[in-house]
DNA sequence: CTCCCTATTCTAGAGTTAGA
DNA sequence: TCTAACTCTAGAATAGGGAG
């Protein structure tokens, strides 16, 4: 069989177990670089490919086009799903990717500081006293949102008025892996947010059902939200630290810890499905962690 | 005209779940 | 308890609309 055909066949499998849109576009994504790597290669039936030939083609995606460990990982298990298909379906005798181990990985993540924190929440501020525009205003409830909520940017853009009680002071967020919880929020995070919605009655006469709107009254996308931290990372210019709505929530985990906080209510409210994910966190800032361990630890104020 | 905002597409990377 | 499979986020590049 043609690997073409193989890999539509999988494909139509996969659109009919109703996976999400992103999990279907990133499989075509990957399929559609490895039928151009195929096709170069003039590799054209699927009995044509073996161990040898698929880890050609990893060292391809890393070589010639700078993938990281990471990357290389996803590609190598979405190659290996569809062969297992393959297998199953008794197109292919054994699965080539199989005896391929994946590559090592290391995770780092850098996330803001409190001075820089500051800085940009007094950056926003300035800019919503002198030009109090719907943007101005807008911008500034989000990011003190995402510091408070430590929401992931889909959730943060889906948000519904219907969602926020804020006599109860809760927030319903609809997760990922389409899973819906509830979280607390803040005194502070209650008041701008009235505050913002204040603003868009008297901006529009009428609420949208979503909490953030753009000057059309329209959902604000997570697009919009992506070009907002690009824009600010540009304002702000810091030089080590990612811009971008996750580093938010890096933040609010951060600074929950720094501050004595424990790691299984973070893990609750941050709404992992583990208390592993959490604790990868601790990893992420090891030195900063490091400095709070050395100064809270009893040894340290013992002579020895 | 510029500046700001947003949409879209592609590629890279982080996080979760199910089931052997 | 491990890992294949699944799901979602991040960022670059590009294009275009609309306000001032």
């Amino acid at each position: 069989m043609l690997i073409r055909y193989a890999i539509k066949e999988f494909m139509i499998e996969r659109e009919y177990q109703n996976l999400s849109k992103n999990t279907i576009k990133a499989y075509e994504m990957t399929f559609k670089t490895f039928l151009n790597w195929t096709d170069e290669q003039e590799i054209k039936i699927i009995q044509d490919l073996n161990t040898r030939k698929v880890k050609a083609f990893l060292s391809y995606l890393k070589n010639e086009r700078n993938n990281n460990p990471t990357s290389l990982n996803t590609k190598h298990r979405q190659l290996k799903a569809l062969f297992n298909f393959l297998v199953s379906e008794e197109l292919m005798d054994s699965n080539p990717a199989d005896s391929i181990k994946k590559v090592k990985e290391d995770i780092k993540i850098k996330t803001f500081s409190d001075k820089e924190v500051k800085e940009i929440l007094s950056y926003l501020r300035r800019i919503k006293r002198r030009e109090d525009t719907l943007f101005a205003v807008r911008n500034h409830t989000i990011f003190l949102t995402l510091i408070g909520t430590g929401l992931r940017a889909s959730e943060l853009t889906s948000l519904k008025w219907s969602d926020i009680d804020l006599i109860q002071r809760t927030l319903k967020v609809f997760g990922k892996n389409r899973r819906e919880q509830t979280v607390p929020l803040s005194e502070m995070l209650v008041r701008e947010l009235a505050y913002w919605r204040e603003y868009c009655l008297n901006q529009f006469g009428d609420l949208s059902s979503h909490v953030f709107v753009n000057q059309q009254n329209k959902p604000f996308s997570v697009n919009g939200l992506k070009c907002f931290f690009k824009r600010l990372s540009q304002v702000m210019e810091f030089p080590e630290t990612r811009c971008s709505a996750h580093s938010c929530r890096h933040y609010f985990a951060k600074s929950w810890i720094q501050n004595g906080g424990d790691i299984s209510t973070l893990s609750k409210v941050l709404r992992h499905s583990s208390i592993k994910t959490t604790e990868k966190y601790l990893h992420f800032w090891g030195n900063e962690v490091a400095e709070d361990y050395d100064k809270f630890n009893p040894l340290s104020r013992l002579p020895l």
